[in-house]
DNA sequence: TAGCAGAAAGACCGATCGTTCTCCCTAGTG
DNA sequence: CACTAGGGAGAACGATCGGTCTTTCTGCTA
């Protein structure tokens, strides 16, 4: 039976997909918890999917979509550096949310070892993204060193997004928002 | 047969694990594979470990004493500001190894999210360990807020680790470089 | 020399892995 | 009305998972 709010199985798949992989592991959830999960049967799931590390592909590229629309929303219509600490806060306060359990880019890298895994190469793409954003951020801040500065705040992005998981994560926002302060030019 | 090198089956054990474990993930690696490299049999392995979480226990436990050992050794008779430069180069030095593939105890996390299990404990004693050494040396160097420069060093090492397994390992050491000398006072 | 602990070898357990299959039902379209 | 695509239900595949078992052999020590 269809719902209202989610009336195809392909984004029920997607969604629980979502949910499971990040909370528990993408090697940690079997298919049998997915489609039982999503309320979706076997066949229907390899219908729209040739295997489970095809999901996996989806999950992270609309991980990946989902970022990019809220970074891109965050620094709409403001100052270089107004835009430069909306993007990085949105890195603290994620650390700070309920059920919030690390980067799912890294987290799903150190699942998948092999650089050459269509997985790793959804990851890098994010990854050489934000590099980008950041990078384009601290050149209108005027950076004298805009890529070594992005770089930087790549480090102090990964690092808060690990550290909110296991540490303190209002420490770690606080000890993010100060960093990147230091970072740009004042 | 035992050779000269590893006598001991449980050394063969620890060792091949700590291979295993790191280059294709934990829960990627089985038992069988285990002993089969390990050129041990399934019933000695359970003779030396209740189970597969108590050798993943024992494998990150090894890992934090080399690296305690490591860090206290590049130390040893330096001056506070050298001592700190050279604990954050065993990081940056450690992104540039060959098959390096991110940081043990985050990479274990990804795979144990549960907070509550002996695989975690081990991790977050290995970081609050590792925050204590950085918090003391920017005590030592006199900075201001050295609890506050310690977490951020911790952001840096953390991301670096990560960084350098995905990104250019050169590249990040010298980025991790670069910002540690930001960090402290100079 | 006798005894025993530890390791080798491998069969075996139930459960789960990712994947494929058949059969039936229903909704939408010609 | 007939046709068809897509989903529901579930059995089944071989492989592997973590873990237990019995049996045999070896090396050390009392």
């Amino acid at each position: 039976m269809r719902t209202a709010r989610e009336p195809h199985p392909k984004d029920r798949l997607l969604r629980t997909a979502s949910r499971l992989f990040y909370a528990e592991g993408i090697h940690a959830v079997g298919v049998d918890r997915l489609v039982t999960e999503a309320a979706v049967t076997r066949a229907t799931f390899y219908r729209h999917f040739p295997g489970k590390d095809d999901l996996v592909v989806a999950y992270l590229k609309a991980a990946s979509e989902a970022i990019r629309e809220v970074v891109g929303r965050v620094r709409k219509g403001k100052a270089p550096r107004e835009a430069l600490i909306a993007t990085m806060s949105v890195i603290g306060d994620a650390t700070c949310e309920d059920d919030f359990r690390g980067c799912r880019f890294l987290n799903a890298a150190a699942e998948y070892p092999d650089p050459g895994h269509p997985v790793r190469a959804v990851i890098d793409d994010h990854r050489t993204w934000f590099l980008g954003v950041l990078r384009d951020l601290a050149a209108d801040l005027g950076h004298p060193d805009s890529d070594h500065a992005a770089r930087v705040l790549v480090l102090l992005r990964d690092g808060a997004l690990h550290g909110g998981e296991l540490d303190d994560p209002a420490v770690v926002r606080e000890t993010l928002r100060r960093a990147v302060e230091d970072v740009i030019p004042h």
